[in-house]
DNA sequence: GCCCGGATGTAAATCGTTTTATTTCGAGCG
DNA sequence: CGCTCGAAATAAAACGATTTACATCCGGGC
């Protein structure tokens, strides 16, 4: 076994060719088992391929197939915990398929998202669209309408559009019943953007399940606060300055959630005793804190790898889009648990 | 201006070419600018290229030129929020200076970064590597050493590599210097694992900064656990079990520093009042606990910010390695702040 | 009148693969 | 022996850009 020539740059399809005394077609042929190829050429060829350590330029068969062996993920915050798991997941599937990823934060500027598309659309076969606006996007002039894209969360209703989503209603139900049982009279719900369909979702569904407990609307209230630390913060000190009277929440994140649980706790509103706590999403610092955060469990992992799934099989068969639900499921903890000395 | 016919396929540059009246060549020069061309000919390539939606194939170009205005970022844990958070400012940089990013996730498997690095040089210009194993990495016979390398932490030191670095030995003296004042007696010092830069020179200068300030040798007690959370709560979970007389804990990262406060208060230890608390990073979560964690910042803006630009000067200039060192600042918190009623 | 040089323009080579069309060869069969 | 048929191999045409080398034109200096 010879040792690659080190100064004679790359090693291509046609050095190999050469060395194994065939044509070009037939070293493609050999490696790649397009065509059937005589056992004595396809011995040669590998072994040739092997000691010149060939590697095929991924740009020339991109160029010739069309294909890129790459697939495109837009997410507005990478930063952002629930969503950093979700690429953590993917990243490994991709890596275990050969496949590449191409990142792209769009910083929530939903003006970004479109034009990354179409940047993305030259390099990748397919995309994983994280969004904070499909509608917006998906509408503007400039988005690509060729390339397979699966969203996640929302937009996953976009005709030609697949995706996954977890079952937002059902959820916001759980909250409701699980804090009515718990001991809830009074209710808050720290919505989201009312542009999410996530946070429209989960308080149509906690807003129905208190209903279906018979509790009356006017025992509701509602503030709306971004996603955050920050925002639940802030929307639960408003809400409790209006509404001093409540004694469950239910935030439509964990970030939120445990942003409000430490606001209370500097508000001196002790938590589950003055005031019951419900999250979504069940980041890992949920159960983390003290007391740990009462919330419905996403399953990430499942639905990354859904997504990523139904997109390669739309790249690679041609599959057809299809929406993918995911239960969610009630992880009970200290901030819903109260030691009932009555 | 016509729009383009929607079934033809995509446009190429033959077909903006042919609209204008001109060669391919001429089209290609007037668009990229590589050679004069007649104001004319400019004037009417250009048009044709707008009103045809002209995109030229980033593929082919890359087949042509050999460069791929892509880099790649290679990253054990994207979940880590100070990783995190230079991806997300990494990101932003290249999308304004019109690189693309490949994503890979090594998930702490050292055998996957050199794979991970060879497949990249097929498809980026260069790679941004946080490493945990550079050293291991860089031995890999599959290591491949054309390719320009720029790493953020750890292995900036290895030959050919350049990379970027915070004043770790520094820090670790501050945190010495600030616990001593604070009124600590009794040191622990919560270590990361011994293969890591990063925890030797942090360690290695809180030691010294101990000595600096007359203490004892005898009086550091030191405990090696993972850059974790969970490594926090159980490392200082041994370390107080050995030695209940410590009285000020350095951890090495943000993340061990939480887990041993959360640990604390857990085992019934009071901070600041039995046990300061001093971590390093500065991560989010660092501000939003109580008490807040003092800590040592590092700024991973301007650290991100440098290893992109160094990275860019090497591929586009073909500038040479080097090291930059940013300094900490560190930020007190209640974590060490003692209210002293004597 | 002749030649030179700068400015434009263009045909064709090139990047490294895959894929199509064609060739070659030998076996099988009437 | 001639003919067909299939398998294996190959030459050459893509893919879509950049870049090289060459052609053309025109004004100006001698």
């Amino acid at each position: 076994m010879k040792i690659e020539p080190a100064g004679s740059g790359p090693v291509t399809l046609r050095d190999v060719a050469e060395r194994a005394q065939v044509s070009i077609a037939t070293a493609s042929n050999a490696l790649t088992g397009a065509r059937r190829v005589g056992p004595g050429a396809i011995e040669r060829v590998r072994r040739s391929a092997a000691e010149l350590g060939y590697r095929p330029n991924g740009v020339a068969r991109s160029l010739r197939t069309g294909l890129h062996q790459s697939i495109g993920l837009v997410i507005p915050d990478v930063t952002n915990p629930f969503w950093a798991g979700m690429v953590g997941v993917i990243e490994g599937l991709a890596d275990e398929s050969g496949f590449q990823l191409s990142l792209v934060n769009t910083a929530f500027d939903a003006g970004r998202e479109a034009a990354s598309l179409t940047r993305l659309a030259g390099s990748v076969d397919g995309v994983l669209l994280f969004s904070t606006n499909p509608r917006a996007t998906a509408s503007d002039p400039a988005f690509p309408h060729g390339l397979p894209i699966v969203a996640v969360d929302e937009g996953f209703d976009l005709p030609g559009i697949g995706g996954v989503h977890s079952d937002n209603v059902g959820g916001g139900r759980a909250a409701a019943e699980h804090l009515v049982e718990a001991g809830g009279t009074v209710f808050g719900l720290l919505a989201g953007p009312g542009t999410l369909t996530t946070a429209t979702q989960r308080g149509a569904g906690f807003s129905a399940g208190l209903s279906d407990r018979g509790i009356d609307p006017s025992r509701l209230h509602r503030v709306t606060a971004p996603y955050s630390f920050e925002g639940g913060r802030e929307g639960v000190r408003r809400m409790l300055a209006q509404h001093p009277e409540i004694d469950a929440l239910f935030a439509c994140t964990d970030n939120q959630a445990i942003g409000a649980l430490f606001e209370c706790h500097d508000l001196g509103r002790v938590v589950p005793d003055d005031l019951l706590i419900c999250g979504f999403d069940d980041i890992s610092w949920a159960s983390r804190i003290t007391p740990g955060l009462t919330t419905l469990r996403q399953d990430a992992a499942a639905m990354a790898r859904s997504a990523f799934e139904q997109l390669v099989d739309r790249v690679a068969n041609g599959g057809a889009p299809r929406v993918e639900v995911f239960p969610v499921n009630l992880v009970r903890r200290g901030s819903t648990r109260r030691v009932t000395t009555v």
